[in-house]
DNA sequence: CTTGGTTTTTAATAATTATTAAACTAAGTC
DNA sequence: GACTTAGTTTAATAATTATTAAAAACCAAG
C-alpha cells in the first residue's frame, strides 16, 4: 500500500464522502451513535491509505523506544513445513542473536504468500515491525516493494545491489577449499553430486566447483556429474546410485563433491551398503558445513559458512549494528574448511 | 507503561523545560540542528509518559488493525534446524490461523533452552505474549512452570491432565484404519518399520498397531519389526534394507506399516531399486499423513490427523475460541484414512 | 404519509501540532 | 573582547484535529 504523502482527516473525509467530525470520532473510538459498518469503513480506509496523525513519526524513534519485533520472510517456494536444515540453522542463529538483544523474530510468511497489500498492512507503522530478514533469494520486484516499505531489510544468502543490506557466505571460497583439500590428498578425478536442481544456488556452486578445479588444471567429466531434485540424505543416496553402474571404468572419480552435507551423508551410507569404503575407496566432500561435519561417527568434510553465523550477522545488521551511516552493507562471511572423516588419500 | 491521560506536546515541553517547537521537531524526526542527546531525551520522555498524538486511538482500532503475539515452544531436543515436517506443518497451520485473527506466532525457544528465569522474563506483562502453544511432549515440571506463568497454554500432540488445554490426533484410530484397510486387501502378514526410536510417540504407535492387529486376530512377528533412530526417507530405506535378507521366507510380510509417510516413501524407493514392486509385491502404509499422501506419482496410503489442522485448532484454543468457561479442553481430532497408491491387494 | 429513533452533518470554535525567520545563548577560538 | 557556530527559543500563524449543540438526513414501522 503506497504512502506517497501525509493524508489528513479532512482528506479522508472527502475520500469517504463523510464529515471530518465523523472521521475524528471514529478514529478515536467513539462508538455510540455511529453505525458499526461506517466505523469499520472509516478505519479500514484510514489504515489502507496509511493515515497517521500529526505529532509523532513512529519511524523516527530512537531504537530504545521501539517495540521489538523483527520479521522474517522465506523465499518462494519454501514453507515452514518444507525441511531445510540450512535455513533452520539461519533461523536459529537469528532467533538467538535477536533474543540476546531483547528482540523477537516473527514469521511474516513466504514470498509467494505476501501480496503488496499484505506487506503494506504488515509494515503499517502502527504494527511496529522493526525490520525484516529475507531468507534466500526472492524476486527483485518483491524486494523492491519491501525496501520501499521499510528501510531495515537484510537479505540472507542473496544480494540486491543498492537495495538493502545482505549477508552471504563466501561460497566460491568453500569450493576452492574443498578442491584444494582433495587435490592435496591426491585426487585428480572428481565428480559432482548436485541437488536442489532448480535453484540458482546449485548452479552457482557447480560453477564455483568448475572454477576451483580449473585452477588445478582439472575439469568435471559430464558422465560423473548428476543433479537430483532435492537435497536430502535419501537423494544423496539416489545420486551416487545413478553413477555406480559406471564404477568399473578406469576413469571413475576417486572423490565426489556434493551440494551439501546431507547428500554426502546419504551417498556415504549408500556406498557402504554396496560394499564400498568411505574414504578408503571414494572420498566425499561437501560444499557446505552443518552438524554432520562435526558430530557422530561419520563426519563430512566440507567447507562453508555456518548458517547460524549468517543468522547472527543478519540480526546485527537489521538492528543497525556495525552498519554504515548511509548506503548498504554486504557482508561476505568466510567459508572455512572443516575436515571430517569422509575424505582420505587416493587409494593406490 | 501506564497512560493515565492524554498529555500534549505543550505539556511535554513544560516538563522537559524546552519549547513546544523543539518537541514537535524532534518527535517528527528532525535531526539537523538538534543535539542528539536532546533528541533522545525528548523521545524517551514522550514515550515514558505515554505521549501519543491526537488523531487516532490505536487501541480503538477494529481487531484487524491490532498486532498480537502468541508464543510457541518446541519440545526438547528439537531445534529450528532439526527438520520435522510434522511440526513444520503444525507451525504452518498455527501461523495461518493466528494471522487470520490478527496475531503473530513468535518462537520462544526449545524446552531445554528455557529456564524458569527466562520464562519469567518472557511472560512479563509488558511483553504482550498472549498465550503459548507447546509443540510436542515436554517434561511435566516444565509444563507446570509454564502454566503457573500464563493460563493460556495449549499442548499439541500431548496431554497434561488438569494442567492445560491440549489438541491431539486420534492416533489409535489411525492404526485401526490402516490395519482395517490392509486386512480388507487380504494382507495377513504385516510388519512394522518404526522410527524416532527414543520417543514415546513411537512406542504409542507401535502399541496401537499391535492392538489394531489383535482385533483381526493378527500379531506382529518380531523378526519383521525394526526401529531406526530417526524417521526420514533415508532411514525408511535403511529399515526395509535391514529386513530384505529375510524376504525369501515363506512368512515374510506382504505389507508393512511405517511410523510415518517419510519412511514409507524411502522404503518404497529402496524396494523399487531392489526390483520389488510397490504395491504389487509389498504394500506400504503409514501411521500418519502428509503431502506425501496426496502429491506426486507415489502417494502413500496412511491414516492420521493433518498436522496443519492441529496447529489451527491450537490457535483457536489459545485465543479462547470454543473454550469452556472453566477447566481445560482436550481436543482429539479425527484421523481419517487417506488412500494413495502404495497399498494394493495381496499378490497371489 | 407520519412518526420516532438513529445516524450524520453543519458550523463554529477550542485545542493541538507544524513551521519558520529572527533572535538569543553558550561554548570555543583567535 | 570579538567572532563564529551549533543549538534553542520566541512569536506568530497555518494546518490539523477535537468537540458540541442544533439541524438535517435517513430508515423502518405503522
Amino acid at each position: 500500500m503506497p504512502r506517497p504523502k501525509k493524508v489528513s482527516q479532512t482528506q479522508l473525509a472527502k475520500q469517504l464522502g463523510i464529515s471530518q467530525a465523523l472521521v475524528s470520532l471514529a478514529l478515536n473510538g467513539r462508538s455510540t451513535g455511529i453505525n458499526p459498518d461506517t466505523y469499520k469503513r472509516i478505519w479500514d480506509h484510514a489504515v489502507g491509505v496509511g493515515y497517521l496523525p500529526k505529532g509523532m513519526r513512529v519511524d523516527s524513534t530512537p531504537d530504545s523506544a521501539r517495540v521489538k519485533q523483527i520479521g522474517f520472510i522465506l523465499r518462494a517456494p519454501l514453507r515452514l513445513y518444507i525441511p531445510s536444515t540450512y535455513f533452520g540453522h539461519v533461523q536459529h542463529g537469528l532467533h538467538h542473536a535477536l533474543e540476546a538483544r531483547g528482540y523477537r523474530a516473527v514469521f511474516l510468511g513466504a514470498e509467494d504468500e505476501l501480496s503488496p497489500e499484505k506487506l503494506g498492512q504488515i509494515f503499517h507503522p502502527s504494527h511496529h515491525v522493526g525490520g525484516v530478514a529475507v531468507l534466500g533469494e526472492v524476486a527483485q520486484p518483491f524486494m523492491a516493494e519491501l525496501t520501499r516499505l521499510t528501510r531495515r531489510v537484510v537479505a540472507i544468502s542473496a544480494r540486491y545491489h543498492g537495495l538493502c543490506h545482505s549477508v552471504l557466505g563466501n561460497e566460491p571460497q568453500a569450493l576452492i577449499e574443498v578442491v584444494r583439500h582433495l587435490h592435496a590428498l591426491g585426487h585428480r578425478r572428481i565428480g559432482w553430486l548436485g541437488g536442489n536442481a532448480t535453484l540458482g544456488r546449485h548452479d552457482a556452486r557447480l560453477a564455483a566447483l568448475r572454477q576451483a578445479l580449473k585452477t588445478h588444471d582439472l575439469s568435471l567429466d559430464p558422465r560423473y556429474l548428476t543433479v537430483v531434485a532435492e537435497a536430502d540424505r535419501a537423494e544423496g543416496g539416489e545420486a551416487i546410485h545413478a553413477l555406480l553402474p559406471h564404477a568399473k571404468r578406469r576413469d571413475f572419480p576417486t572423490a565426489f563433491v556434493t551440494y551439501n552435507t546431507q547428500m554426502a551423508y546419504g551417498a556415504s551410507l549408500a556406498l557402504q551398503r554396496e560394499g564400498w569404503k568411505v574414504p578408503g575407496d571414494i572420498s566425499l566432500a561437501s560444499a557446505d558445513v552443518s552438524r554432520l561435519s562435526v558430530e557422530g561417527a561419520l563426519r563430512i568434510t566440507g567447507a562453508g559458512t555456518s548458517p547460524d553465523k549468517l543468522g547472527e550477522a543478519a540480526a546485527r545488521l537489521v538492528l543497525g549494528e556495525s552498519m554504515p551511516d548511509e548506503g548498504y552493507a554486504d557482508l561476505v562471511l568466510p567459508a572455512p574448511l572443516v575436515i571430517g572423516n569422509s575424505t582420505g588419500p587416493v587409494r593406490k
